[in-house]
DNA sequence: TGTACATCAGTGAACGCGCGTTCACTGATGTAC
DNA sequence: TGTACATCAGTGAACGCGCGTTCACTGATGTAC
């Protein structure tokens, strides 16, 4: 699983990777792989499980970082600058799973959806429990917390894209999801039930 | 070109495609591909450029369907139902654009980003021509409309995985669309320069 | 109007190569009695 | 404590196959004079 990471994190495809190429990376004989997955799609699937969980526990750890920050209106810009060092940090796991985001079979597509929908759901508690948005009924908020999770998605791929060398380009990345961030906070603060029926 | 969005809209990913697989496709020997493409980079390239071309008419289109719309207030419901029209009937090209948005070579990538910019700016024109954002600054402005674009590009990819049969599936995908472009012009209509610095 | 030549998409044989997958195997580690 | 067996990751040879790419070719269409 290692050497898939670092195969796709070495600019290649997922889904154009053979089973030779990720033996030979690991240093072990072709039949091998047998030993552990019955083929690609089941590797790529076992990678959406493990990547999971890692993912979880570094969200974890972003949020338990902002538990008690000083300054509630720099809580999203420090989540943010947080996130991103752990996606640099950790590349492999981030193009894996925003390729695999719009390129893997439907089973490792859902797969991942639906861990951005526990994400979602992970940033609903948040707001309740800390009361931001009390007004907003059950769909609005959840489609606004999806709506920060996708801002932040959509931002991974072109800030792996973009080197850790050009810091201004990265500055504007950055500077992004905050803004789209505290504008869907904003827009959601203001939301009136009535007056936008869908 | 038409055989590879063929064969993407099947299932494949297009990194994994082979050039015989292609003519196969077309029904044509192996050969005759290097009579129009250097290799697979070079007919990627040349589809994003033969779609993106596409892909203008198109939003001229949907443009044009709400020039002179009669309900303000509808105005997104309709844009979104006739541009999800649009993506139905022409699975290949979102198929391919999506998956390469994510997984292609670099240069494809930021072909299809700078697309998505393109778009951005449409909709910042159109934003101004009809005065609806006036006292929104130039960058805050771009972030909203680019919020949209990728509002919008994220639901197609869950969009083409779910079938035109589950309607509630697809009302809900489409209803989600809605809400949260609906959201980013409220937080946008009520942003204040000074309060919000980044 | 007719002839000579250039252009160009497609042909078909051939090449060496890496691929997925099978098979019977080895040898280390764990478990039962 | 010692022996017998089960489990399991890795081995290495072998297979048939589809791959990208080369080459010299054909035959239709366009262009110059």
């Amino acid at each position: 699983m290692l050497a898939a990471l670092q195969l796709v994190e070495g600019g290649q495809h997922f889904s154009s990777l053979s089973i030779r190429e990720i033996t030979r990376q690991t240093g072990v004989v072709p039949t091998s792989f047998y030993r552990h997955f019955r083929d690609m799609d089941d590797l790529g699937l076992a990678l959406v499980d493990e990547l999971s969980m890692i993912l979880r526990q570094l969200m974890r750890e972003v949020r338990e970082s902002q538990a008690n920050a000083a300054k509630p209106e720099q809580l999203i810009r420090h989540s943010v600058d947080f996130f991103m060092q752990q996606v640099d940090a950790n590349r492999g796991i981030f193009v894996f799973l925003t390729q695999e985001l719009t390129g893997g079979s439907v089973a490792v597509r859902q797969a991942i959806r639906s861990e951005l929908n526990f994400f979602t759901n992970e940033l609903v508690l948040d707001i309740n429990r800390y009361r931001i948005l009390p007004d907003l009924s059950r769909e609005m908020l959840e489609a606004a917390a999806l709506l920060v999770i996708q801002i932040v998605s959509m931002a991974i791929v072109e800030w792996l894209d973009t080197a850790q060398t050009l810091a201004s380009q990265r500055e504007t990345i950055r500077q992004r999801i905050v803004r789209q961030t505290q504008l869907t906070f904003l827009g959601a603060s203001h939301w009136k039930e009535k007056e936008k029926t869908v």
